[in-house]
DNA sequence: CGTATGTTTATAAACAGCATA
DNA sequence: CCTATGCTGTTTATAAACATA
């Protein structure tokens, strides 16, 4: 039982390189050995303006080919489909074509980052993902697969780097049936055999031992949940429908994963607020829905599409990180015991890129001015940060009403939206908040912070997007040391924020003053998560029976615009603002609404008004 | 790893009696062989009006002394004073005196449930529990443990039976070597150590197989908690302090229990919202407060207190539930392997009475009339109720404001109180809430729903109880027959509750009306348990720096009543209401607010006034 | 009764931030 | 100042107990 089962890695959390074969990486290194390739250097996978294609992470007989911006759309549909019939192994396959970015092999999960997948083609890009279809007709946001083949080097290039996992999934097997032996032989009837704690089918366990795409997908329970229902039109769906939906799109389930996983599957249901139970008129069928004001209508086809930027320097991605912060004992620990590791059973890949549905583009040449700033954001509190946000490329900051947001990183992007607040929140009875993140998020005070986007355009994926924007020119060194985005809280250890536990005291020597009162109340947050999930109002009688999160008017505020908490949350895949609070990896610049830069969280939580 | 880690059992759940030694029930039989004593007849741990004596399940050298009302306490403390010189194997004993009960050891853990720990003495009633102290004074609500010695007979009892559990735990230990043979001998440096995951130290595996009162407390971590953060007046503790708050009061954590325990306190922490952490004015600790709206202000030793009825028909206990529940699989299950069952690591006994800090009590000379009841409760929509209640003795209908409260039952005391339902919610697009419990609270309509106390009296425990009451003569059929308390949803079959989909339509066809909102909002809650934990407001400029729940003042409402849910919650030791809407075992009748009878849900959830 | 569904608790673990040695 | 480590806090995964339909 040392084994336990373990989770899947926590996605989006700092992106380490996957461990190629290395077994043994050097442990007085601080920065370790992996990172071979120069940062902005060209390493052996910077294909940039190059069509990538690899390997869909669960789907079987499915690749995603990420076309730059400057490849002919056409050409490439050309390309697939004739070259789809050299080879065809188990059936036509099915491609998903995905745009924006430079396709470098970054935005996939680590263990398909090292393959170099990237072949050469050109194509028009276009803004969201799309599935290729048997009659490709070049349209948007299409979703039905195509019967092609799939491209015969690539393929098996895939398939290689896939044994390093599937071989750790045959190691499993007998890890896991080491497991069972009880020892002891005390007393075997008493197992309740709940059909539920059992190991998977035998002959699933044969399954699994082949490249037949049963690795587990990199999503959480409460993502994939989220796909499930948001892939329905009516954004409702049985327990039984969504055991379904994800067998068929995550074979892992189906084929590899112990019977419990659909306990998980329940577990997360009950667990997660955002997760509502609904029951139909005549009371016989239970849907689950997801509460409109915390959807973002996720689905996979939109997590699929990696967010990156053309104009991005080639292979300056994972050793960035090492390098910046060297001290990284999980990481070390890690590369040390690779093969020890991959004997457990598949890990999620150590990769943030591929849940980030943020869809939003930067142009590099647009800069907004900081003469637009609120007096409130990033000046006396912004301080101290200073040194932190010196380093990177192009930086965003963002101040929230409420809490700072926490320190997050993800998405190894070239370009980066930071996340910075600029006001510390007021605590109740005069005590502060830790800068552990979560808990406590204080109530907006009247200046209002403002997301701050120095040198950065947005425009929102596939919904509408309308907030307010405000501009700064903000610090903008296009270096690309540690171009890994970043948000830190602004931990206020300047005590004038810090007010005595007497009465609600509004106390404005700073920057921004909020309310005192700390303790969970309706228009209050205690922890980060509820306020998301509490950021837009919506009454069932509206127009959409089943509005996302952006959709929803915002009550009291300017109704037009829509929260960027839809963007926000689309990277985290769930409802906490731990999660959320993070910097943002813009790319793929498109042209719609490149001048909404100032992002009022009033707007976001309306409630907070 | 079949024997991975079992969750010590779900409190304030079934009650059933433990599986003394019989390993094998009969299985064809529906009502189980272990209830030799008939219902009502007076079994061999019944001794009324008699003073009982028992270990604390997991303080060390602490006995716990149940003295009925109709003792004396000044003898029994004299008695106590005596006997306790005669055995003192470490030292000095410390008593906890109860009062209120009977004394029946249904009251303690299932372990000690069987021991018959009875002794006769006489002593005055008083309201809380009492740790004796070395100069009894007899004074209320003193807390400081005393230096007495332990009575010889009871002690000797109580380690006899105590000795089934500890059996167990050296059972566990082998077990627990067992699963650490990680067979495969794969690689044996991978792991992390992480200090936390690792078994606990020889030495106190040794000692866990003495009797050194290591048993696991049959409460939760979430309990436990806020035994910890209650004991202090300020109402928090540091995450340090409370660890050496549980180990000091449950050295099974200190000395059984495997370093996880610590990980699974923070988890809890986190977890739950009811939890919050705050700084210090220098931001230096973090301190973990509860949320003053959630807090019952739940301390250790209200939970001691047994809260049994001495008019109680003695030994009408265990056995009424398999004998009005016959099919009972988990039960037989227990039964049968008992051994095998007892092989695993210490389980929290099933029992539900220790956990009920709810000190109201009943007079059975007390009868509500029904013409005080409003108009809304109880007419209609309990119609098709009456024939789940019309069994039980005596019965008192809660109509909820909002969503239906789970069926719960708990604390087999022979007067109950049984939380009805009155109105099924409105709910939303039309559609029907399912009738699992949790999920959507509709809000509260104008005509507000009322609990229903047929025949019984409140009063509230150490605090104030300030609840408006109205009155119902129910059913109230004092037969023997389910004294179990049991709360059911009114599933709300008849169609006439379901709106359409349309915008927050109030049709008032029935009996109730709700808003048809249903997605959380700030004035709504999707779950029980977000009902509870913001049934108050509370600003932390009020008098009191922390407040519990009952002390906080309904916002908008009579702001003069305190909110039973205190009392309701406290059975659970959590903020779910689906914990929290159950039937009720009243007992220990007090003298005061014996009217109060009618509690209006507006002020438990003043938001939704 | 057996199964599916739903809720809750326990436990392990990954990982982040911070403090401190 | 750097670094290694431990503590604290958050989140996800998994198993299980138990309930309800
Ligand atoms: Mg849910
Ligand atoms: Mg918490």
């Amino acid at each position: 039982m040392r084994q336990s089962p373990r989770r899947p890695l926590i996605l989006k959390r700092r992106k380490l390189p996957f461990p190629k074969s290395e077994s043994e990486a050097p442990r007085d290194e601080p920065d370790g050995a992996r990172c071979k390739a120069a940062p902005g250097a060209p390493g052996e996978q910077g294909f940039p303006d190059a069509v990538r294609i690899m390997d869909h992470p669960s789907m079987p007989d499915t690749q995603v080919v990420v076309i730059p911006k400057t490849a002919d759309l056409k050409s490439v549909i050309d390309t697939l489909s004739a070259k789809g019939k050299e080879c065809s192994p188990k059936g036509p396959y099915k491609f998903i074509l995905l745009s924006g970015g430079s396709g470098s092999p970054e935005d996939w999960p680590s263990s398909l980052c090292l393959s170099s997948l990237g072949e050469d083609g050109n194509g028009r890009a276009f803004g969201n993902p799309l599935i290729l279809k048997p009659k490709p007709e070049g349209g948007d946001r299409t979703n039905c697969p195509v019967d092609t083949k799939p491209l015969t080097a690539a393929t098996s290039l895939n398939k290689e780097q896939d044994c390093s996992l599937l071989d750790d999934s045959l190691t499993n097997i007998q890890w896991l049936g080491g497991m069972c032996s009880d020892g002891l032989g005390s007393d075997a009837g008493r197992k309740v055999s709940n059909k539920e704690n059992q190991e998977p089918h035998a002959h699933r366990l044969q399954l699994s031992q082949h490249l037949d795409g049963a690795q587990r997908p990199p999503y959480s329970y409460m993502a994939m949940i989220q796909f499930a229902i948001n892939s329905k039109p009516e954004r409702r769906m049985t327990l039984k429908e969504i055991y379904t939906w994800i067998e068929d799109h995550f074979p892992y389930f189906r084929d590899v994963a112990k019977p419990g996983w659909k306990n998980s599957i329940r577990h997360n249901l009950s667990l997660h607020d955002m997760f509502i139970r609904e029951t139909s008129q005549d009371g016989k069928i239970s849907f689950w829905t997801i509460r409109p004001e915390a959807n973002r209508c996720l689905t996979l086809d939109q997590v699929y599409k990696p967010v990156v930027d053309s104009s991005t320097p080639p292979s300056t991605h994972v050793c960035e990180q090492q390098q910046l912060k060297p001290a990284f004992p999980q990481f070390k620990k890690a590369t040390a015991s690779v093969s020890s590791e991959r004997k457990m059973k598949p890990l999620l890949p150590r990769t943030d890129s591929y849940l980030v549905p943020i869809q939003l583009s930067i142009s590099p040449s647009l800069f907004l001015p900081s003469a637009q700033l609120p007096l409130a954001a990033s000046q006396q509190n912004c301080s101290s940060l200073a040194a932190d946000f010196q380093g990177g490329g192009k930086r965003v900051r963002i101040a929230p009403k409420c809490a700072p947001p926490p320190v997050e990183e993800f998405k190894e992007e070239p370009l980066y939206v930071t996340l910075t607040p600029v006001a510390p929140p007021q605590h109740p009875q005069g005590e502060v908040r830790g800068s552990r993140r979560k808990q406590y998020l204080a109530p907006p005070s009247r200046e209002e912070p403002v997301l701050l986007f120095p040198d950065s355009t947005f425009f929102d994926s596939g919904l509408t997007s309308d907030f307010s924007a405000s501009q700064d020119t903000g610090s903008e060194s296009p270096g690309r040391v540690d171009q890994r985005a970043t948000t830190r809280w602004t931990s206020a250890p300047s005590a004038h924020h810090r007010g005595p536990p007497s009465p609600p005291l509004h106390h404005n020597h700073a920057t921004l003053s909020f309310s005192a009162t700390p303790f969970r109340e309706p228009p209050l947050f205690s922890s980060p998560r509820e306020l998301l999930t509490s950021s837009t109002r919506w009454s069932p009688g509206l127009d959409h029976p089943r509005p996302c999160s952006g959709e929803l008017q915002a009550g009291g505020a300017a109704p037009t615009n829509r929260s960027l908490t839809e963007g926000l949350v689309l990277d985290t895949m769930n409802d906490s603002l731990s999660k959320i609070l993070v910097d943002i990896s813009f790319s793929g610049l498109e042209d719609e609404e490149l001048d909404v830069c100032n992002i009022s969280w009033s707007h976001l939580i309306p409630e907070l008004k």
